[in-house]
DNA sequence: GCCCTAATTTACCCACGAGTATATTTAGAC
DNA sequence: GTCTAAATATACTCGTGGGTAAATTAGGGC
């Protein structure tokens, strides 16, 4: 999950390779537990919201009180920034991965709208697509706005390459990166993990319709 | 606005029209006012969101203090709530619009389309985006979501009309609805009112995009 | 002028929840 | 076994904001 800064800093005064390997392990530890508490989060904000779900909740659904989970995260800003960095991390590795490929721009856009449908089923998803300005100060909304900036970015780009290697009909690219963007976001909304509808399949019906257009051809 | 109920009950002992008339003209006065509450509401939550606006801030934006507010309307829920439907009139405004017209489904749903981007960019849009069940009591909750789904079932008609009239390819009607509603919904999340692009504009963008599709033709 | 009702205000209450100061437990290091 | 630091808990503070009781003002009707 969302990598944390430099562990394994220099040792001060190193005293062998065993001491390092259990503190390494208590850094590890402390990451999974941090991990533990932006998911728990993230379930919570999406099933009651941000601003219904207490850090008193959180807390309580992970069986330990507040001050700990004070003890992982700065304030419940953070967490909900947490959430939002996880879940766009998902996105952009997606975007990343089709950085190497040879295929058309048509086919690496759909690639793209398979891992951002799966993205944005998970419990980070609620959070992406509400982690909004109002919720946040002014300096977390500059990195969100930076990150989901990030993400319109390589989507606009993979349009323009569609474009021009002739897989894409030519088009104005904000609006469509917009529109598709909005499809996709949007099925956190409607989405229950309990669908009959798998995240794939959801891609699959987008894909198909952005691809072909309502006009019969 | 959003219709109120049975305004000139029955005249108990009926006293001349100039007494009535004048009773009209009070609650039609009211009415106003509780639009303005509403309006400003709804400007309100769009700039700062639902739970970071306080009654206060809604009571001082009218030059008025809270008990006033109070006086419009139930509570801060329904507040959201009316806010949600008054925009969501304006969506089904469009649609029953073109109940009557004799164009094929794909112009129809273009006509509504383009509606649904008027209303959606309008202070109202973000209410309506925004309205989720989860700042709403169950009762309320039940209403938007019958609400929600007359859109919803409006525009799977449409899309099932063109497609019975050869106007629209075979599709899976609901998949189509949701992208399109998706789309259109988040508009709320980026346009700024001193954008560029007019919702017309933006609509005509969509509309092209969801007729023609990616791939070249 | 007086009455009655609607509109509005002043001055509250109180619950909730973010955040914290401080104590206590746990576990690794030597 | 003891020292130390991290992890966790207890027990608070305090601001904010939804909501309200009660008083005050405005304005139409006669």
């Amino acid at each position: 999950m969302a990598g944390r800064q430099a562990r394994k800093s220099n040792p001060q005064r190193a005293s062998g390779p065993a001491l390092w390997a259990s503190v390494g392990a208590r850094v590890r530890d402390r990451e999974r537990k941090r991990d533990a508490v932006i998911m728990t989060a993230a379930r919570a904000f999406r099933e009651r919201g941000y601003h219904n779900t207490s850090l008193d909740d959180i807390a309580s659904e992970l069986n330990v009180t507040k001050p700990t989970v004070y003890h992982y995260v700065e304030n419940k800003e953070q967490l909900l920034f947490e959430c939002f960095r996880s879940g766009l991390a998902l996105i952009m590795n997606g975007i990343e991965e089709q950085r190497e490929s040879t295929a058309t721009g048509r086919e690496r856009l759909a690639a793209v709208i398979a891992r951002y449908a799966e993205a944005i089923t998970s419990d980070f998803g609620w959070c992406m697509v509400q982690a909004e300005n109002q919720d946040l100060s002014p300096t977390m909304s500059r990195k969100v706005k930076a990150l989901k900036s990030e993400i319109d970015q390589g989507l606009r780009s993979l349009i323009r390459a569609g474009v021009a290697d002739g897989s894409i009909r030519p088009c104005d690219e904000k609006m469509t990166a917009f529109a598709l963007a909005g499809a996709l976001n949007w099925i956190a909304h409607w989405y229950r993990s309990d669908d009959k509808l798998a995240a794939s399949e959801i891609a699959q019906r987008f894909i198909e319709l952005f691809e072909l257009g309502l006009q019969p051809r």
